[in-house]
DNA sequence: TGTATCCACCATAGATACAAGATGCGGATC
DNA sequence: GATCCGCATCTTGTATCTATGGTGGATACA
């Protein structure tokens, strides 16, 4: 009766659908990533809830993460605006990362030489340092997963979690930008890094790591600032 | 663009109750930080609802956002468990915090001399670094808002929003612990990191720094691990 | 007595109903 | 012709209801 739409119950191969509160967020966030929902857009429950057929329980949910993610700002009885992204916020998601991965490589240092040794040895093996034979879907799966790598190594689950918020953020930032002219220098970057630090050499890894950022930042037209941008 | 967050219309004398879920948010942290709601229970929305008289609605939305804050894990149909603090949370914490207030200083260095001599000026000049005549939540909100002071002179929105995060974070993990002996150092540490800030000396604030974070923990009877540990 | 099973209870997930706030348009008024 | 007020409508905020799934205790059995 009340429940009108999909027949959960038994079913002998039922997929076992995810969570409505899962598919609304992951509806949604598509939706913001691939355009379907423009900067400044505003959206509304129902019109989510309707779209993908559930009610609006689910989407609220969705939006609430959404806002804590920075993607949606919430303003009472008017709707969930689409953040604009701005050269601003795109720089802030960049320093963001520089302060968390820069963070990585001096625990990792802290650590000791073994430490950096393990790690950076594993990091220059990452595919993300060679790139050859990769799509472009994969070199992203892959810079993701190696800078995740690297972060993780610093063993602090909170700043993974910080971590993975800024790269989701990021995701949409970057959403149109074109990466395929910059994949030799990523991919160089990337070795240099995990080479640096497998040798100890904190302040290169640093160092080259802080001229990557800036590279996504360049890619999009936004200047690095201060903190970004190399030293005279 | 629509005004953000204006008065409802009235705003006579009517009282304008807060929104239900803050109102569910509010009780809910509080008893968490006052112990009402100990390490390892597993609460549930019904009896937060019942508790202050409200639907599950709201409080389904506190439970949401408790648990992207870190207080909270919630497990389907089972109920929110509230998440013990163990040690190496607190470490988990204070080291975010070193990574972001470390990044504060650096950002500042980067601007240039004349930030850091009027950011450490201002600083310098705050209670915190005093702390005479101030009771004991005073000099706790001092501290506080002396760190967030110096984080948010970073301008980055997305980092200061992370240092809130965190910071609450804390609040929990601290709740019982006493911080009357420890005065004398922690005013003496915000006066030093102001100074050096304001002096150019940046890594001598971060050094600092690091040893009033691990302060905190050692506080709290917990070792600091390689990063917030002294070098030998 | 120890163990496996079954069932009642409890908690959440999702849907729907209802109430209240905000906006924008149209018409009345000055 | 400009302005202001009221209403229609849209959107969220909150409450309530039903269905589903998991837990633990009581019970039957070896």
């Amino acid at each position: 009766m009340p429940p009108p739409t999909a027949a959960p119950g038994d079913a002998g191969q039922a997929p076992a659908e995810p969570p409505a509160a899962d598919r609304a967020y992951r509806h949604v966030k598509t939706g913001l990533l691939d355009g379907t929902y423009p900067d400044g857009h505003l959206l509304s429950e129902g019109e989510v809830a309707t779209a993908i057929n559930m009610s609006r329980t689910p989407v609220r949910e969705a939006f609430l993460r959404l806002q804590t993610e920075g993607f949606l700002r919430l303003y009472p009885k008017r709707g969930a605006l689409v953040v604009p992204v701005t050269p601003t916020e795109a720089r802030a998601v960049l320093e963001a990362r520089l302060a968390l991965e820069t963070f990585a490589i001096d625990k990792i240092t802290a650590d000791g030489p073994a430490t950096m040794r393990e790690v950076g040895t594993d990091l220059r093996a990452h595919p993300a340092c060679d790139g050859s034979g990769l799509s472009t879907a994969e070199m992203h799966e892959a810079d993701r997963d190696f800078h995740a790598r690297l972060v993780s190594a610093a063993a602090n689950p909170i700043i993974d979690d910080l971590y993975t918020a800024l790269r989701d953020r990021q995701l949409r930032i970057t959403a149109g930008a074109r990466t395929q002219n910059r994949r030799p220098d990523i991919t160089r970057q990337h070795a240099e890094v995990a080479a640096a630090v497998r040798d100890g050499a904190a302040d290169t890894a640093k160092e080259v790591l802080r001229d990557h950022l800036l590279g996504v930042l360049r890619a999009l037209g936004v200047a690095g600032g201060p903190m970004l941008e190399p030293p005279a």
